[in-house]
DNA sequence: GCCAACGTTGGC
DNA sequence: GCCAACGTTGGC
């Protein structure tokens, strides 16, 4: 008799859950990059200042048109209502901090990757299953002055040989990730510096 | 699951 | 406008 071929009952496990990954570390302060100088995508004019935030209504805005996955993991599963972002200006002839945003709305679906005309559609979405999400965001203050690019660099350098606060900070460590965690100790630190003269560092 | 090719980000 | 760094994709 011919051993009875054992069936492979794959089991059925339970659908995992999409739960979020057990953060590593929770974070609650951000720094979020736009490019405040004009450039077009796809056909179609991207610019997003902090004066256009100011100007928005209610100067408030979704922030929508994140494509990538710890940036939308991050909006999604840790951003709350309340905390604090510096605002980032990227990609144009002087980068680097210039104002304070609450965040006003936690994660939810991104509508403009259904839009075939946003230059920021995705196909591979459906309304059934979305990929990207949003959060609201408002104008808070501009900072007392602005906090260059390279005025963080220069002081995350020195911070990496000194263990100071600015030692690891995501600008540096993960560039291109357009909305990124700050510590509590990070950004304090930076706010700090809008009331120091920035040829006294 | 590796990794080459490719695309994007963003400082310079 | 260049290009290094790095994230994503897809063939194998």
């Amino acid at each position: 008799m011919a051993p009875k071929r054992k069936v492979k009952t794959k089991e059925v496990s339970p659908k995992k859950k999409r739960t979020a990954p057990a953060a590593s570390q929770v974070f609650t302060r951000w720094l979020m990059k736009s490019e405040p100088e004009s450039r077009l995508q796809n056909g179609v004019e991207m610019k997003f200042s902090f004066d256009d935030l100011k100007k928005e209504p209610d100067q408030t805005t979704c922030w929508d048109g994140v494509r990538n996955y710890q940036a939308r993991n991050f909006m999604r599963d840790q951003m709350k209502v309340g905390q604090s972002a510096f605002f980032y200006h990227s990609n144009c002839k002087d980068p680097g901090i210039v104002g304070l945003i609450e965040i006003m709305r936690e994660g939810y679906v991104d509508h403009t990757q259904f839009d075939k005309k946003d230059p920021h559609f995705d196909p591979s979405c459906t309304k059934d299953n979305p990929k990207w999400m949003m959060v609201d965001v408002k104008y808070v203050r501009k900072l007392k002055r602005f906090i260059s690019l390279k005025e963080l660099k220069t002081l995350h350098l020195e911070h990496k040989e000194s263990g100071g606060p600015l030692r690891s900070l995501a600008l540096f460590t993960r560039a291109r990730l357009s909305v990124q965690p700050l510590t509590t100790e990070e950004f304090d630190f930076i706010l700090s510096l809008e009331d120091k003269d920035p040829e006294e560092q």
